[in-house]
DNA sequence: TATTATTGTAACAAACTGAGACAATAATTA
DNA sequence: TAATTATTGTCTCAGTTTGTTACAATAATA
């Protein structure tokens, strides 16, 4: 009992410390030269947009990442990290490409950061060598979201996508891959269930559609071939109260909510 | 020069030492707890292949696989080791997917590889720790390759995708994936030119699609569909000997040789 | 010279897609 | 209360793609 107590003062006064060794940074507790980095899209209604964070007087802008503990399994390393985060559980994840080349690490950067940070470089030296990083993106519902800087970093934000500040490392091309893939998906995972509410208006999906691909499609084609699908369940009308007839609510029908991480059934 | 002598004297002796510490298994020279394997597709004009290497008096079978060197990167150490196994260069890969659970490693396994391989298990403690893998799939031409055992395995050879033996760890799961991924990527990238000689006829053609889909194509339809894409050119008849009209023998265009790797860009 | 098996292509129907038209309608305005 | 406005849901028609069947061409064999 009292040795718990201990422990936890010292963590306190770790903080207020001036060379920091923080108790998620310790390197024996995770693999080294390995780390995992995420495209957390979110979309607002009309943009489809990721969270990029910033460190502290770095002016660097990253993707949110981490690494992997050793008794943890990657996958549930990155969704630790997306929780922590936005705060969010049971995020709809894809892991889509491992960047290994041997140019991608910036040692002096993340000695930069370390050292704007206070932490002691020394104690967290495997941290400046070279990473493999699996990269995954999410799909979150933008609105249930309060991001949350890290220890490192200062401010996390939502970004359009074409609109990112110049990201640190091999970032860019990660975002770029990331995209490729989420368009490749969207004609066979049911992407649009993940950044919509529960219920939408057939305007709605064709937004999230339409930021995705980067171009404007023909609403009668659309509607057409989405209701085709039969995928969508038709609920009561909403009312926005403007001057044109209402738009019928649909929600994904409860039977495809294990096909969004699924294939779709081509006919 | 006289040191260059002595040190090529010590690396012959120490293979018929009884305890191997073989040079390319150097704890010091490869990233830890990171490994790939390779689904390697071969085509012999029937069905589609893999290479899958038993391991010395274990009766364990598994994927070519091998460990990434601290100056080299990822897609590098990847054709390393297919090189290894295959003598081709400039193959066809496309990583696939990154499997890193925390049940998927077997030491118990890999020690007995070791040992049974006269290898020192404590000098190559790093080996027994947990592997976190990078999943490729490479295309090759079957007729061009007579697969060679690495120095842990005693034989590697072809098996039909369906008649696979019971495979290490999680072998079998990544074999499965990278089927599911060669599927999809079927219809968006030029799968077949790397699988084919370079001439072949429409019926050599279609069987790749069929061996890779495991169903059977309309001819008709087939054809049409390809020669709509205008990708390929035609050349002379082949005449193979046999009671019927002799069919034409074609070959990829020569500017699709990029897009292999490419998307098709869908009209 | 007729037969056989396979190939290349055409023909037609069915299904799907692009583009435009139009009636229905919720709120506003006259 | 009735006309107006903007958007939605659906239909039509033409153009394209796909599934199916048919058939002529043809290399070797009987």
């Amino acid at each position: 009992m009292f040795s718990w107590i201990i422990v936890l003062n010292l963590e306190k006064l770790s903080f207020l410390t001036t060379k920091k060794t923080a108790q998620e940074l310790h390197g024996e507790d995770f693999i080294y030269n390995l780390s995992y980095d995420s495209v957390i899209f979110g979309f607002n209604g009309k943009l489809l947009k990721i969270l990029i964070l910033e460190y502290h007087n770095t002016g660097l802008f990253a993707l949110p990442g981490g690494f992997v503990k050793r008794n943890e399994s990657l996958e549930d390393a990155v969704k630790r990290g997306v929780k922590e985060r936005t705060g969010l559980e049971h995020i709809y994840l894809e892991q889509f490409h491992t960047f290994g080349s041997l140019t991608r690490s910036n040692p002096s950067a993340m000695k930069r950061i370390l050292e704007e940070n206070d932490y002691d470089v020394k104690r967290n030296e495997w941290l400046l060598d070279r990473f493999i990083t699996v990269a995954y993106y999410a799909l979150i519902n933008y609105d249930k979201v309060s991001p949350k800087p890290d220890s490192l970093s200062d401010s996390i934000n939502w970004y359009a996508i074409d609109e990112l500040p110049s990201l640190m490392m091999d970032h860019e091309q990660i975002v770029e891959k990331a995209l490729q893939v989420l368009r490749d998906n969207l004609e066979k995972k049911l992407v649009g269930m993940n950044l919509l509410p529960s219920k939408f208006t057939m305007k709605q999906l064709q937004k999230v559609y339409e930021a995705i691909l980067g171009e404007e499609l023909r609403r009668t084609t659309f509607q057409r071939r989405i209701l085709g699908m039969n995928i969508l369940e038709r609920h009561e009308k909403l009312f926005q109260g403007r001057a044109h007839k209402a738009p019928y609510l649909y929600s994904f029908k409860s039977n495809n909510i294990n096909k969004s991480q699924e294939q779709k059934i081509t006919t």
